[in-house]
DNA sequence: GTGAAAGCGCTAACAA
DNA sequence: TTGTTAGCGCTTTCAC
C-alpha cells in the first residue's frame, strides 16, 4: 500500500506538504506542487479514507435513509436517490445506503460511530418518529419531505399543497365542477406520509375556495384496483369530469380503464398527473401535469447538507414551486 | 464523544481489555466482562468506525454497484439491493451505494482508498468492462449476474438458461408448437446483459431440442410498445399459442393487450413469466412462472462475500436453480 | 486473564 | 513557503 510518507519521500518533501497539496488548504509553490503531484501519479497514491476520517473527523460519507415502505413507488424513490448520489459525488462525498427499517437505531448507529457525517432522510411522515432523533443527533441532516413540525430541521420538497391547488384551479378554470383526486395507496395516507397528506390538503382547500366539489380517494397500484376504484368513483359521482392522479404506476392502467369505460381523454374526462415530466409525456395522450422534479430536489438536499457541513445556515423549509404544464389530457368540461 | 479510554477508566481496566470484550477475540473473566459491558452501557459508548477501520484494516462496509442503465426495471434491482443491505447488516456490515456510471474509476476509488472492503456488482454484461478490473482489485467481490468469462470471479444468479428451457419444456409438453419470448427492452440485449442473453440462449436451445418454433423479440416497457410488439408478433406468426415474458413492467399491459385482441388466457394463449412470485400471483389470471428469487440471490451474494473476507473459498459460479410453478395462465394448446 | 504501548495513515497545529 | 510532530481512537503484539 502506498502511503503519504511514500509520496513525501519520492517528492522530497514533508508529509504535511503532500497533505496540503492534496487538500489545497495552504498555498504551495508551483515547483513543489508539481513534484508532489508527479509523485502521486507515479506511485498511484490514494489517501486512505479511514486515516483521513480519523484525523479530520470527517468521513466524507453521507447516509441516505430510504425505508422503502409499503405503497411507495420505487422508481421515483430511486430517482431521488440517484440525484443524491450524483450530487454527493460532486462534493467529493460517498453515500451509505440505509434501507431496512432499522429506523431510529440505524440512524444512531451510523451517526454515533461517525461512519457518516450527515444524513439525507427520505419518505417523511407528518409525525415521523425519526424527527425528534434528528434534532438530537450531533450531525446535520436534511429531510426530503416535510413533517408537521419543522422546528430545528432542514426540509426540502415539492410544494405539494400548491401542486394540488394548481391542479384544482386549472380544472376549475376549464369549467369542471366535480373533480376527484386519485391518490396513493391507502397505506401511504395511513402513515400520514407528508407529500400525500399535503397534496390532499391542498386539493380540499382549493376545491372549497373555488366552490366546486372535490372527492379524494386512495388507490392501490394494480390494474384491478384502478378498475374498481375508478368504477366506483364514477358510479357514485357520475358528474365527475376531471381527475388528478398522484400515483405513478397507475397512470397507464388508468388510461386503459377510462378507454374501456368509453370515456375519452380529454373530451369526456380531463386528466392531470403529479409526476415526472418524462412519464407525463410518454402517455397517449400526453398528460397535463405538475412536475415532480426529483433530480432538482435531491440535488438541493445535498447542497443544503454540504452547506450545513461547512457551517453555513440552510433554510428550514424549502418548497420547490409547483409548475403545471398543460398538455393534451385536459380541456374544457363537456 | 465517548472513547474506549473513557470506558476503560469507568470499568477500571485497560483499553485493550475493553477492545477484547467487544470483539470477543480473547477470553475474559466474567466479572471483567460484566464491568466493561456495564460501563459501555452507562456511557453509551460506540466504537469510532474510522479508528477501528484504520487500526484493523477493515471498514466493515461493502460497496454495492448498481449502474441503473436503460431498460432495467428499478423495483427488481432494488429488491436485490434491499436483500444485500439486510444481509450485510446481519454480518455487521454497511453498504455504500455506487450508482452513477463512475464505472471503473468508482470501483478503483472506493477500493484503493479502503473505503470498503468488498464489492457487490450488479447489472453484469457478458463482456463487462468492470470484470478485468475486479480481477485486479486487492479486495474480494461478488457479481450478481454472470459474464462470459468467469475465470477468477465469484458470480451468483438465477439459472436463466435453465429458466427459459423449463418454460419451453412446459409449453411444449402442453402441446404448443409455436411460442415466443417477449423479452426485455432492446437496450438490454444490445449491452449483452447477462441475464437477458442467457435467457434467450436457453429459449433457443430448448426450442431447437424440442423441435418447435421459438421466436424471440425484445419489447420496450410501455403499453404502446406492448400493443405494437404483440400485434406484429401475432400478425407475422398467427400460430403462436404460447408466450414467455421476461419483462416485469409489461406484464399488466400484456394481459390487457391480449384481452383487447380477444385472446383469452390460457384458453387461446398460454402465458409464462419469469418474475418474482408475488408479481405472478397478483395478476388475473395468476401467472405460471419461473421465480426470480431476488432476496435469495442478494443474500447468497453477501454470504459468499463474507466468506471470502474471512479467507474462505467461494464457488466461482452459483446458479440458483430455476423453479417453474404452474398456475392459471398456462394450459394445453388450443 | 490482563495491561502497556506501538502503531494504523492521515491532518493540522506549531515552528521556522 | 515548508517541515516537525502530536494526536485522531482503535487493534493487536508483547509482556507479565
Amino acid at each position: 500500500m502506498v502511503t503519504i510518507a511514500d509520496v513525501a519521500r519520492q517528492a522530497g518533501v514533508a508529509t504535511s506538504t503532500v497533505s496540503y497539496v492534496l487538500s489545497g488548504k495552504r498555498s504551495i509553490s508551483g515547483a513543489t506542487r508539481d513534484r508532489v503531484q508527479e509523485a502521486v501519479r507515479v506511485l498511484g497514491y490514494r489517501p486512505n479514507a479511514s486515516a483521513r476520517a480519523l484525523a479530520s473527523s470527517r468521513s466524507n460519507v453521507l447516509a441516505l435513509v430510504i425505508p422503502l415502505r409499503a405503497g411507495m413507488h420505487v422508481p421515483v424513490l430511486m430517482q431521488f436517490a440517484t440525484a443524491v448520489v450524483t450530487t454527493a459525488r460532486r462534493f467529493d462525498h460517498d453515500v451509505l445506503l440505509l434501507t431496512a427499517d432499522e429506523g431510529r437505531s440505524g440512524l444512531e448507529r451510523v451517526s454515533q460511530s461517525a461512519l457518516v457525517d450527515a444524513l439525507v432522510v427520505m419518505d417523511v411522515e407528518l409525525h415521523d418518529e425519526r424527527v425528534p432523533l434528528l434534532r438530537e443527533l450531533p450531525m446535520p441532516s436534511v429531510l426530503i419531505g416535510i413533517p408537521a413540525d419543522t422546528e430545528g430541521l432542514t426540509c426540502i420538497d415539492l410544494d405539494f399543497f400548491a401542486a394540488a391547488e394548481q391542479c384544482v384551479d386549472h380544472l376549475t378554470d376549464l369549467g369542471h365542477r366535480e373533480i376527484a383526486l386519485l391518490g396513493t395507496p391507502s397505506a401511504v395516507y395511513e402513515r400520514q406520509t407528508g407529500f400525500a397528506a399535503r397534496t390532499m390538503a391542498g386539493f380540499q382547500a382549493a376545491a372549497e375556495r373555488r366552490g366546486i366539489q372535490g372527492i379524494e380517494t386512495p388507490c392501490e397500484s394494480t390494474f384491478d384496483a384502478v378498475l374498481g376504484t375508478v368504477g366506483e368513483l364514477l358510479r357514485e359521482h357520475p358528474g365527475i369530469t376531471g381527475l388528478v392522479v398522484q400515483n405513478e404506476p397507475i397512470i397507464g392502467p388508468l388510461l386503459d380503464v377510462l378507454r374501456s369505460l368509453g370515456r375519452r381523454v380529454p373530451e369526456d374526462m380531463s386528466l392531470l398527473a403529479i409526476c415526472a415530466d418524462d412519464v407525463a409525456e410518454r402517455q397517449v395522450p400526453k398528460l397535463s401535469s405538475v412536475t415532480l422534479p426529483a433530480d432538482e430536489i435531491g440535488q438541493q438536499a445535498v447542497e443544503a447538507l454540504i452547506a450545513k457541513l461547512d457551517g453555513n445556515q440552510a433554510p428550514a423549509v424549502t418548497l420547490v414551486p409547483a409548475q403545471l404544464t398543460a398538455r393534451a389530457s385536459t380541456s374544457t368540461a363537456p
